[in-house]
DNA sequence: GCAATAGATAAGTCGATTCTTATATATTAC
DNA sequence: GTAATATATAAGAATCGACTTATCTATTGC
């Protein structure tokens, strides 16, 4: 759960495709490994990185695992990125907008 | 240079510490080592890695290398994150603190 | 109860990462 | 030219990370 914890766990191709999948909404285990030429396991594995990362949560319904974006997972990044806004000064006014856009 | 290469540079603790003194200002290799229990070479590959990432960029100054921050580097980041603005709605109102800030 | 299903855990393999020491290259100072 | 300084590169050791197969646990359907 710590920054490390956390860009480590989105060091990964296949971590981050799954947090893409889990952001369209809540997946089981066998839904997210659908497409992924990966063993059983080792998405069980995936997603304890980012359970562990605090990116992910998730809660059990019957025989199967729902899991989900945690909403403060990625904020100690937001909170680390903010550290470098000085240097993205051209990323600036996507982001206005993008505020603009939840203001709606 | 990719979003992998960038997540794994930032996903060690004394890269990320490097950026860190770095965006105080250019740094050459001996001044970024200072503090770090680590031999000359460690952080020479340090560098390499953040330099192979986009995330600095150097100017050979005689017999030094000066570092400095790749003002774009850490943009495919802020795209990334931006695509789960939807999570992190309670950070929005230190990022519009910011962006206020800044037009300032 | 028993078979099937969903998922986690254990143990091992293999390549990648992060160090180390030794050495090479370029620049500066004298 | 020679010694000292700044840095990079090479090679090797130890640890870590991402997989695998085998197995375990819990739940469901019949």
């Amino acid at each position: 759960m710590t920054e490390t914890d956390i860009f480590k766990a989105l060091a990964d191709p296949t971590r981050r495709h799954m947090l893409e999948r889990l952001s369209a909404g809540e997946r089981n285990a066998t839904e997210l490994r659908e497409g992924l030429a990966m063993s059983q396991p080792a998405i069980s594995q995936h997603l304890a990185v980012l359970r562990s990362a605090g990116l992910i949560e998730e809660e059990k319904s019957g025989r199967q695992m729902r899991y989900r974006i945690r909403p403060d997972g990625l904020a100690p990044v937001v909170d680390w990125l903010a550290r470098y806004r000085a240097f993205w000064p051209e990323r600036v006014d996507r982001l206005k907008t993008l505020l603009r856009e939840m203001d709606q």
